[in-house]
DNA sequence: TTGTCAATTGTCAGTGGCTGTCACTAGCCT
DNA sequence: AGGCTAGTGACAGCCACTGACAATTGACAA
């Protein structure tokens, strides 16, 4: 018997696994070549042979597939948000940490499925109505998680005080802006938004980029 | 024959928006007290004694209803800010034009429905995820609109020059989070979300009433 | 190896949002 | 009065999603 390292975590589990990703990488293929609403979890399920009861075991919506690499995106940036050293000023350390997500996770995404197909996905949530809507959600549920991250990192009482609410909220909109143009623009490539990133940031950073611990903060 | 003045719209235009007005009603008031999920669609259907095909008929969703008074405050905005001053800064015209709307949606909103169901409704949006998703969707929508509103302000275009988009985005996140903290709050009145929008506007200003048209605007 | 347990899956039936179709009713207009 | 047509109800059907139960299969111990 074999022992059970830490990449070997028995059959069973390997053959989810194996479902799971087959689940995705199948979605996020139909969703962008055909459409999402004009593919059926039906469909889906049959080409992965599967039931679509056990689509529905997997990915709670049809939607939450959608999501699934997207979801791997946000982790990689709230690690890269923790990992940020603590002098860096709320701006400088959200700046940096998504630039620095944008350099890593081609490597994450690729062991999932093309980078390709990721970025087609990403266009695709845009165009799409109901996609777009369960985005934005899901961006402003992330967002409440770095306000937390952020006021933390200031020693900051979220609920007190509304800054790390307020500044996040801002970046949040401007790093949804640099989505949208991005998807408009021609330059579909995992390097056209980091540089879109940076080029949207440095026209909100001059203006918001002062230190909270200075002198001078507003009142609670 | 009497003659058809502004306030006679026929009969039958009449008892369209009776059944509109009382669809929109019914709603309200069967969300905000079972909840949103747990009432459906039929149910709305008879207590109006209309078909459930003829719900879909004045509304293509569900969710549309529950965002019709909604609509009517995002109108009153729009208008309040197209009527600011043009000497105004971006900044300082959609502050003043969301206050002066909070002024006065009270009015327009009684039209229709009491403010009370109104606040109510507000909340259950906040605190139902489908609807927060469709929520914010529509904001963003909403946004694109008012970037649009504000680069003719400027004489900008906004494909060319993203500090529109930009500062709405900004804008518009405090605006959300501002949304949202009232929910959470204890002061669910009208005055009360005015209060917050101008303590939470209050915030983000200092960093960024900037004047666009001062010297060292950003590039491109 | 084999039997038992528990996790995973398939099948089936049902709910609810939403759409197309078609016949019918009722306001409108000459 | 009578034809026209907007608005409606009734019906059938699609699809996302869920609960219940039975069948299967990997895990693990005897």
């Amino acid at each position: 018997m074999p022992a059970p390292g830490p990449s070997a975590p028995g059959l069973r589990e390997r053959k989810k696994q194996r479902t799971r990703d087959a689940l995705i990488q199948v979605s996020l293929e139909l969703f962008t070549t055909q459409g999402y609403e004009r593919t059926t979890v039906d469909e889906i399920a049959e080409a992965v042979e599967v039931s679509q009861r056990t689509f529905f075991r997997y990915f709670s919506s049809k939607e939450e597939v959608a999501f699934a690499v997207q979801r791997m995106v946000e982790e990689e940036f709230v690690r890269a948000l923790v990992r940020r050293p603590p002098e860096e000023g709320p701006f400088d350390a959200m700046r940096h940490a998504v630039l620095a997500a944008w350099d890593d996770v081609g490597d994450v995404i690729d062991r999932i499925v093309p980078v390709e197909l990721y970025l087609k996905t990403f266009f695709m949530i845009e165009s799409t109505p109901a996609l777009l809507a369960a985005h934005l959600r899901r961006s402003s549920e992330m967002e409440e998680t770095i306000a937390r991250v952020v006021a933390r990192r200031e020693g900051l009482d979220v609920d007190a005080d509304p800054r790390p609410r307020i500044a996040v909220a801002a970046f949040g909109g401007v790093m949804r802006v640099t989505g949208q143009m991005w998807g408009k623009g021609p330059d579909r490539t995992l390097e056209g938004i980091r540089a879109l990133t940076e080029r949207y940031l440095d026209h909100l950073g001059p203006a918001l980029s002062l230190h909270w611990r200075e002198p001078g903060a507003p009142r609670g």
